[in-house]
DNA sequence: GTCTATAGCAAGATAGAC
DNA sequence: GTCTATCTTGCTATAGAC
């Protein structure tokens, strides 16, 4: 791996654990094990670096939240894509940026940011929108906020969890979202079709 | 105002601002109009003045939190809670925090941050149990959960907000999850009394 | 309690040789 | 492309007089 590839990888882990104002290029330099010199050869500034990371860590996010742009049962499909494995003592290392006072001044950095949340918020939709097609939600919801309400839960979840250097808070955001979508099936739905119930 | 409720004041601003990790004592200092000497005479180091301010931020927010413990019925107070007027871009002062490297992993810093988060969720709950148990909402959804998801999509919202660089994405998910917890009233409850239907 | 002076060190580069 | 040396500025204090 070349010098410019280590050093995008570790300022992209870098961003996730301290963020951007509080990591340093000397950090960087250390990590990655990449000299003074090279790492100013490939990338004149800190912010430079900070932009090719974020843009790193954007790529791989969103892979997973194709997942619910998938085949198959919509309603099914949101579930796991909510339930999905995380680390949430991490939190998201995109929503994370949001919260660095650098980042959310700079309009360049921010901007990988908000297209990455436009783009997971347009697969929430479409997912939520087939699944009131389908008539596994009711037809008063509208698709547009509840996929904001469902990603604040997961960006709020990380939040609650380092609160209390506990994933439960997060767990129980997530279940808690799900058990309100079960409950906001269409009135007089047969519900005997529900695969986990107790 | 003397001295040390200046600093007090002002490092509180500033850490909502540019958390903690971001602010410097010297800017502490310019703004509050106080001079290097008395700084460093009242709080010793810039942790025990951000602990101070970090205690005034708790102590700001947690009246507001007991708006849900009032009197009246219950899932009006939960939805008067979650619609609030607040600033969307600036964030949450105290959820804050838990992105901030410096606080996350001193736990003397983080502490505040917890016990805050702990009496709110257990104003949530109980708010949640007594609308349980007024037939407002469902029995079978869970109140220790619930809670959570609500906080989780205040604190989310921010995130999203942010982000966008536009209040529109908390306000949606806030109004979704009052759009769920309204499909999630007990089956065959008549809702004719809902007060505000398009 | 408040002031000014000073200090040690890290951040974020720049310069110029190889 | 990579190296070492150097530079300026700001952070986070400490010292000691008033």
């Amino acid at each position: 791996m070349g010098s410019r590839e280590r050093l995008v990888e570790t300022m992209s882990e870098l961003m996730w654990e301290r963020g951007y104002a509080d990591t340093s290029p000397r950090e960087v330099r250390q990590r990655s094990g990449v000299g003074q010199g090279s790492m100013y050869h490939h990338f004149p500034t800190k912010r430079d670096l900070a932009l090719a990371a974020l843009e790193r860590n954007v790529a791989d996010l969103l892979p997973a939240a194709s997942e619910l742009d998938g085949r198959g049962d919509p309603l099914a499909r949101i579930e796991a894509y909510l339930m999905r494995s995380r680390d949430a003592l991490k939190g998201c290392k995109v929503g994370r940026m949001t919260q660095d006072p650098q980042v959310r001044e700079d309009p360049v950095l921010l901007a990988p940011v908000a297209a990455a949340f436009a783009r997971v918020h347009a697969s929430w939709v479409a997912a939520l929108r087939e699944a009131v097609a389908a008539g596994e939600l009711r037809d008063d919801l509208d698709p547009e906020r509840l996929a904001h309400t469902l990603m604040a839960v997961l960006q709020g979840g990380y939040v609650l969890a380092i609160a209390q250097q506990d994933p439960g808070p997060f767990d129980d955001a997530r279940a808690g979202a799900l058990d309100l979508l079960r409950a906001a099936a269409p009135p007089g739905r047969d519900d005997t079709t529900q695969t986990d119930r107790k």
